[in-house]
RNA sequence: UGGGGAGUCGCCAAGUUGGUCAAGGCACCGGAUUUUGAUUCCGGCAUUCGAAGGUUCGAAUCCUUCUUCCCCAGCCA
């Protein structure tokens, strides 16, 4: 389900070539009288029912043979979001033509991810695979119209056959077999009378074509393997390219939105549809296939089998990794949903290849974050504060509000004594140019608490600093009459040491060094070839142990705090058990000062 | 070298019936607020739209040529 913290960004409508040819098609009327049997269906099954509630229909059509990513999650938005701005709706469709890849275990991930992100898809979940009899049927009426044939050429020779990207492809010596033979060898292989290979359908369109997908595509090939969904039911599986089309008909999909890579494959699609609605089969007007960039972003890697790679080879620790582009590793790791909504709106939908500067990513995370997440107090590095003039023993309690942007939010109580946890980086026994907080004889606040002004330190035989020592200014409390008495440049947080809950925290960074990783580099050597898991960030994930505030202790798996002067962080939904939170950084606060990270 | 796409500020991206239109976001640089060196708030930030020609009173938007980058030769999706 949807995190505890629950932001609320309105999705800005940016316009883009998607928008604007739905638009065109709405004021068109184009997909108007397209009617809808509240199922997927044929032309029949559509024909006596009414017309579709839906103005448009969209779908995210993922296979179910990994774990989504953030480029999935552009899709996944982009889909989603148009079917909610212009009175559609959206279908979640697996894409499982390909029983040898795909798996229940990837299915379940997938259903809950798109959720997570907080698409709904209503009672529109649907499996090719549960198109099997429609797409066969499909398949012998290509045949039956001369559109279809039988190849019994080897992968090999039908490689060797197709020609390259200059030359023409050679007409397979089967390719003029009858429609009565091409019909009964593929009942046949629909039968299981033949081995894997040994047959294969292929739409007969033109060899010599320029665009080497229209080279008689094959369609369907002979598969002895068990689908998660249909068993064994089936030993021939069709191809996307033949099963994509007819999934986005039966579904009534008005724009079947998809990457670039599949421009070529658009020719295809049409000629496919155009027959089997020229045969009847199919309603019109026909889905009409629109391609979108994909996502590139900096420091990551997208592609699954460099994914795949990451996991196996173990440089992750799993698919939901806090590290990983993965949408697991996102939500563990304390990404928002919304975060992404945000992202997703800014970086916008084009044909352009783009390259998308991670930072871009990180402003949108804090944008949603800051407005969302209540504040807390951690100390990640501790350092003792001791205040020489206040009683040891003694504690008084100190308010904070848990968000400075929302008072209704309300008030929390930390304790405040003698010895205090305060950020090693906030002393400076020499200060640097600039520095403000402490350093002997200067004076600073402790937030919601006193001044302080600061008197020195100890130090180890190394010379290493193990405590500060300051004296407070009593009448300075935070919200008592004389807070503003003194003015202070520095305000520091802090946790007092008697009270403090020691907890595990994961600091993660970019999981790669480099903008891009595994390209090559100005002043590479020409045949030089870079590996991307050379330019892994050997410090991409830190574990430390951090003094937290005491109210810390009771934050629930998935709760997102914002700790003041540091960052967002998640309580691990894996790792953390009841009253004992561990915390992963999902991204650091701006700083412009010179904090690392 | 065949076919299909794309080139607007450091990173994205509006703009596409030619006419103060070069929006906006991120980054960056100033300055103001601030009990987070955060947030917020003001101000700055492309005489120029891959290049060169041309049409026009007028072009990022039309024409021509050139150039750079991406995708396609799975019985993967």
């Amino acid at each position: 389900m949807s995190s505890p913290n629950q932001p609320a960004s309105t999705p800005t409508p940016v316009a883009n070539f998607i928008r604007n040819i739905v638009e065109a098609d709405l004021a068109a009327g184009k997909h108007a009288q397209r009617h809808w049997a509240g199922r997927p269906g044929t032309a029949a099954d559509h024909a006596a029912a009414p017309l579709d509630p839906a103005r448009i229909r969209t779908r995210f059509p993922p296979e179910p043979n990994g774990y989504l990513h953030f480029g999935h999650a552009k899709s996944i938005l982009l889909n989603f979001g148009l079917a909610q701005a212009y009175d559609g709706r959206c279908h979640l469709r697996f894409d499982d033509t390909n029983p040898e890849k795909e798996e229940q275990e990837y299915v379940d991930a997938i259903v809950d991810s798109v959720k997570w992100l907080g698409c709904s898809w209503n009672d529109n979940l649907y499996q090719a695979s549960n198109y099997f009899d429609w797409m066969a049927q499909f398949a012998e009426y290509l045949i039956a119209a001369g559109h279809a044939y039988v190849d019994s050429q080897s992968a090999d020779e039908m490689r060797a056959n197709r020609g390259t990207l200059t030359q023409p492809g050679k007409d397979s010596p089967f390719r003029g077999r009858s429609v009565a033979e091409n019909m009964d060898l593929f009942k046949r292989m629909q039968a299981g009378e033949f081995p894997d290979g040994t047959h294969i359908l292929r739409a007969r369109i033109d060899m010599a074509s320029p665009n080497i997908n229209l080279r008689d595509p094959a369609i369907y090939r002979i598969r002895h393997a068990t689908h998660h969904n249909t068993g064994d039911k089936w030993c021939v599986y069709p191809m996307y390219t033949f099963a994509h089309p007819i999934e986005d008909a039966l579904e009534n999909i008005t724009h079947s939105i998809c990457t670039l890579e599949f421009e070529d494959q658009r020719p295809f699609y049409d000629w496919l549809l155009e027959r089997l609605a020229e045969g009847g089969l199919l309603q019109r007007p026909l889905p009409q296939q629109i391609e979108f960039s994909r996502l590139n972003l900096t420091y990551v890697v997208l592609s699954k089998r460099k994914l795949i790679q990451l996991v196996e080879e173990k440089h992750v620790e799993g698919w939901d990794d806090p590290r990983m582009p993965t949408l697991v590793g996102a939500r563990r790791r304390g990404y928002s949903a919304d975060g992404f909504k945000l992202f997703m709106d800014r970086v916008g939908v084009t044909k352009n290849d783009s390259l998308i500067d991670y930072v871009l990513f990180e402003d949108a995370m804090r944008e949603v974050m800051n407005e969302s997440d209540q504040r807390r107090v951690a100390v990640l590095d501790p350092l003792k504060l001791i205040i020489d003039n206040y009683p040891a023993g003694q504690f008084e309690d100190c308010t904070a509000p848990n968000h400075p942007l929302h008072p209704e939010q309300g008030e929390r109580i930390m304790p405040f004594g003698r010895e205090l946890w305060i950020e090693a980086e906030d002393f400076q026994e020499v200060p640097q140019k600039g520095f403000r907080r402490l350093f002997p004889g200067n004076k600073a606040r402790l937030k919601y608490g006193y001044i302080v002004e600061c008197t020195g330190c100890d130090k180890d035989a190394n010379g290493k600093v193990t405590a500060v020592h300051c004296t407070y200014l009593p009448d300075t409390k935070s919200g008592t009459p004389g807070a503003d008495s003194v003015k202070v440049k520095g305000n520091l947080h802090w946790v007092s040491a008697a009270h403090a809950y020691p907890a595990e925290i994961r600091l993660y960074d970019r999981l790669f060094a480099v903008p891009a990783p595994g390209a090559r580099r100005e002043g590479d050597a020409p045949e030089l070839e870079r590996d991307f898991l050379d330019d892994l960030n050997p410090a991409s994930k830190t574990i430390i142990t951090a003094q937290l505030e005491p109210s810390l202790k009771d934050a629930l798996p998935e709760q997102r705090f914002q700790f003041e002067r540091h960052g967002y962080f998640a309580a691990d939904r894996v790792d953390s058990q009841p009253g004992a939170p561990v915390f992963n950084r999902a991204v650091t606060l701006k700083d412009s000062w010179g904090k690392a990270g």
